[in-house]
DNA sequence: AGCTACATGTAACGAGTTACATGATTAT
DNA sequence: ATAATCATGTAACTCGTTACATGTAGCT
């Protein structure tokens, strides 16, 4: 029932630090989260209905007034347990599907200047998500020779993101020199 | 019914430049094609018998004796059309699902070296993989500066493959420094 | 008057994974 | 003997996306 199912594991690991509802849990994946764990609105709330259903979560109705009421998730001893099963596996690298790189092997049925538009646009925005990252990294690890050992993770992963982003910019430039050669 | 469906449209960019059957694809795409669009050889089967249904692509039986007849695929005018009009829209990145990450938020339940152990691990299979890529580049383009623009394009995207395999190992080196320091 | 943020969900569908099925040839 | 390669497929299931549904508060 847990062989997979990571966006369960992320939600679990997510959780173990800290108290979330549904929104919130949204909203922060839409922001740190998002450099190792894409997952949209829906597939969190329904995660959370299975995740409570198992008992690997729990959660506390807490009423507001002139707004919808907020259902905060914590996690259980038994969420904590399947988490730590989960972690001594080993875990594949995750599967690459980019549109982009696709476009760039169809690229010859069509002018030179549409692939190349569409890098320059892909180019902007993995620089603005390189900016967005760092800015974070800033505010929330200012000096990284104080780190406890669990902002030490939490950095990483935040430094894996500006990586990633910044290969895909570096990339894209030498894609645009490369392709700019061409009097197609 | 062409809106999304990107393997369908990996197929078709496929099958532009050559004529595959369904095992040679399976076959291409576990080796150069793998650096940007996974797919299983059940995926492949299934997409092009659709495929084939919409008139995108046709085939064409090659008996064979000691082994099971081939089934040819190549790509009808219909089928570049679809991928002319494809080319032109916009593609989102991918989204990033990383397990090692959400493992490395978890990691400080247990002990220190179960992080790092995977870490390690999975250095090296992103080393072999550089190499694997790199090999590749060297017997395909040994002379970069004789390209056509079509083997400039294939040619970017095992850079790219390159370049997204490199920077998981230069992570998982900056990874094992920051964590070792630990004696936990 | 219309947009964004807050807050939670259901339903239908498309895409990806895993298991199962068949059967000959070649290499160790 | 047994594993790997060649070659194609079906079926069941899980995961991810899109559309739909509902309703208040605050801003411009």
């Amino acid at each position: 029932m847990f062989n997979e199912m990571a966006l369960a594991h992320t939600i679990l690991a997510t959780l173990g630090d800290e108290s979330y509802s549904g929104y919130d849990l949204w909203k922060k994946f839409s922001q740190s989260t998002k450099c190792y764990w894409q997952a949209s609105q829906q597939q969190i709330y329904r995660e959370l209905g299975k995740l409570e259903k198992q008992g690997a979560i729990a959660s506390e109705v807490i009423p507001q007034e002139g707004r919808p009421d907020k259902k905060i998730y914590r996690i259980t001893e038994q969420g904590i347990a399947i988490l730590k099963d989960w972690l001594v596996e080993p875990s594949e690298p995750m599967a690459i599907r980019e549109e982009l790189l696709v476009k760039v092997i169809a690229a010859k049925l069509l002018p030179n200047s549409v692939i190349l538009q569409e890098i320059k646009r892909r180019s902007q925005i993995h620089s603005q998500q390189v900016s967005a990252y760092k800015q974070i990294l800033q505010e929330k690890f200012p000096d990284v020779d104080k780190l406890s050992y669990e902002q030490k993770c939490s950095y990483l992963t935040l430094r894996c993101g500006i990586r990633y982003e910044s290969t895909w910019v570096d990339w894209c430039n030498e894609a645009i020199e490369l392709l700019s050669e061409e009097e197609k």
